[in-house]
DNA sequence: CACCAGGCCGTGC
DNA sequence: GCACGGCATGGT
């Protein structure tokens, strides 16, 4: 339970909900409860979004093998990975996490949820495709309090089909794809490639990251986490905000 | 009251 | 190209 928190509820997906005896989202059409790796190994669909296939293991290894900080990090979170979801889901996530923390992000995810997704499940809503977010308008929004973020959002819908290029697309030409919409600047445009479709290339730079690389990589560019970029920068972050780098 | 949170935009230089 | 302030909201 400890190790998954920090993999469904650390930031790089705003789906999952801690229930106390397990986790839920609504994904899939469904409703999904886990309380062990075991729980997505499993399931077809799960074990997919929990890339299974991966080898992390070698990964850990290679990682652990670069420094003490990395060291430090992959122990203290050993199970750590990218999930894979969703693009829109991750798209409109990132939207909202912009300048806001991982509480108030899950509160306007689920928000979006209740106002524009179905019901699955008694009291549990999908994620809004984007013709369900499309009934939406700039004045709704407010009023669900995304703030700064609500044109934005009108733009990802009115953008949407953008998403389907992608996959086709070198990172650069995908990035600069998405930063055709408004609200997406290169950290959020990273996010989404790397949660939503799983670019292990991207190396995300938020306020932690920033910390992180100043006080322990001053002056290494971002070839040092190679061959993976996109797994030293999530322990990293993790453990950034496990020590509360100041 | 201040400052911050998985930033981005517009402006000025 | 880079630095800066503004931006909605809620928490500390």
């Amino acid at each position: 339970m400890q190790e998954l928190r920090e993999i469904l509820t650390g930031g790089q997906s705003f789906s999952w909900k801690d229930e106390g005896n397990c986790f839920s989202a609504v994904l899939n059409e469904k409703v999904y409860r886990v309380t062990s790796e075991e729980d997505f190994l499993k399931d077809p669909w799960l074990k997919n979004y929990y890339d299974a296939d991966f080898d992390y293991s070698l990964a850990r290894e290679t990682i652990k093998s670069k420094d003490g900080i990395l060291a430090s990090a992959v122990e203290a979170f050993p199970s750590l990975r990218i999930l894979r979801q969703d693009p829109w889901i991750a798209l409109i996530s990132f939207i909202l996490s912009q300048n806001n923390n991982i509480k108030r992000i899950t509160g306007l995810y689920n928000a979006l949820s209740q106002a524009y997704g179905h019901e699955v499940e008694k009291g549990y809503y999908s994620f809004p495709t984007p013709e369900e977010l499309s009934r939406t308008s700039i004045a709704e929004l407010r009023k669900l309090r995304v703030g700064f973020r609500d044109s934005y959002i009108m733009d990802a819908i009115q953008k949407a089909d953008i998403l389907k290029e992608i996959d086709s697309l070198e990172y650069d030409e995908a990035e600069k794809k998405l930063m055709s919409i408004r609200g997406i600047g290169k950290k959020v445009a990273s996010c989404v490639l790397l949660f939503g479709f799983h670019r292990m290339e991207a190396f995300p730079v938020d306020v932690w990251i920033r910390k992180v690389l100043e006080k322990y990589y001053p002056g290494k560019g971002l070839e040092y986490f190679e061959p993976y970029p996109a797994l030293c920068q999530q322990y990293l972050f993790s453990y950034a905000r496990f020590l509360k780098l100041e």
